[in-house]
DNA sequence: TTAGTTATTTTGATGAGTCAAAATAAATGT
DNA sequence: ACATTTATTTTGACTCATCAAAATAACTAA
């Protein structure tokens, strides 16, 4: 297993080298870490040696294939850790950067997902940033939920992102299903309830949690 | 800070000296850290220059006040993270220990606040292993709550655990105040719905995130 | 007591990650 | 083209946490 210091040089690569193919230099690395530069290029030698980055002296660094997927791991950590702290435990917008820092290297990858689908499988952090999927790929396409979209709004539901039966049958039951209209008509943080309504149809008490299962956009 | 060795270290030793105030061996202490004993002794003596630990050399070694502080709030990560992962993130009642064992060196004393909050301050952990409070006590004393109780019980209300005045206020309004009666009548998981009901009175739902922050005990 | 067993401490070495500072290579300006 | 600036690499040293194995202290049974 990677170190979190091994994760936290890949995620600066990845971060660094933003969508192009282009090197990373050692300097801008350094800079990124916080460390002075020759400690860079150690690692770097290092990393080069367990396949994770490919150096050319002198030029710079680039990620291999394997440390890119290692880079990518951290990050989707990183930004749904961000979207847990903040959604769930209502941290400072600001703060919750450096609680991610941390946190990123000490979840496993089965937590990482049970994260995920606890959040309904966002697209981007609180922030803005994209989420990259389990599969490593970014999706710029991003979605609300019952449980963060705008009150009395007319909304098509897109998806539903809890695949427990028990959850899905509920689900049905109610006529919640991809590509129903409904609207929330009122959401009270205090009891933690969520009321929604169908165009024809008596409303609906959901909790948060439930309803932040329940993915929608905008009716056209 | 304490690295996460130092954290490990000091855990450890207050979980061997469970309650009493016996000295702990170098060798116990090696085995629970997975280290050889002459490890331990090296750490033990930089314990000691840092003031965590008291060290009687080939006797043992006991905690201070301020090793014995640091120790709790580990503890309480531990024991608030392995909450979590089981009620939240619906974990794997036996693996969440291990996952525990990462993240408790992770979080900060903000996120454990909030999770503490999120999670109804919880006296025990999944596993009834019980948890130190905020202040470094150890309550013997177990509730319930209205997010865990039996169905159709009688029970009475002894604590709301949630201070904000948004939540205390809708306590009020519903006269769910410490002292009075009250019975769950059902309990849905997939909407995450709690329906209580007064001994006279309508019912009322509830999240079971609010109705975990109403504390209840059997009527007597 | 005295020999033998067991726990602890000491000693010397290792790997990971880092820094300071010297050496080297590459880029730049005139 | 040559001297200067700038980035990178190398070298030697340091800290933290660890191990293996030798040395030492303490306990135990005759």
């Amino acid at each position: 297993m990677a170190t979190s210091t091994v994760e936290n040089y890949l995620k600066h690569m990845l971060l660094l080298s933003e969508g192009g193919e282009e090197l990373v230099s050692m300097g801008a690395l350094a800079e990124a870490l916080a460390v002075v530069p020759g400690t860079v290029t150690t690692m770097v030698k290092a990393l080069a040696d367990s396949g994770h980055v490919e150096h050319r002296p002198r030029q710079g660094v680039r990620l291999t294939a394997e440390g890119r997927r290692v880079a990518l791991n951290v990050l989707r950590k990183h930004r749904l850790v961000e979207c847990f702290l903040v959604n769930v435990l209502k941290m400072d917008w600001a703060a919750v950067d450096t609680e991610a820092e941390q946190l990123e290297h000490a979840i496993s990858d089965e937590v990482l997902d049970r994260l995920d689908a606890l959040l309904g499988h966002p697209a981007t952090d609180p922030h803005g940033d994209p989420i990259p999927s389990r599969q490593g790929k970014l999706d710029s396409q991003v979605y609300a939920t019952l449980a963060t979209c705008v009150v009395e709004k007319p909304l098509r539901i897109v998806r539903i992102t809890d695949q427990s039966a028990e959850f899905l049958q509920f689900v049905e039951q109610n006529r919640l299903l991809p590509g129903e209209s409904v609207r929330v008509t009122e959401r009270n943080l205090a009891s933690g309830l969520v009321t929604a309504k169908k165009t024809a149809g008596r409303p609906l008490a959901l909790s948060l949690a439930a309803a932040g299962k329940i993915l929608v956009q905008p009716t056209r």
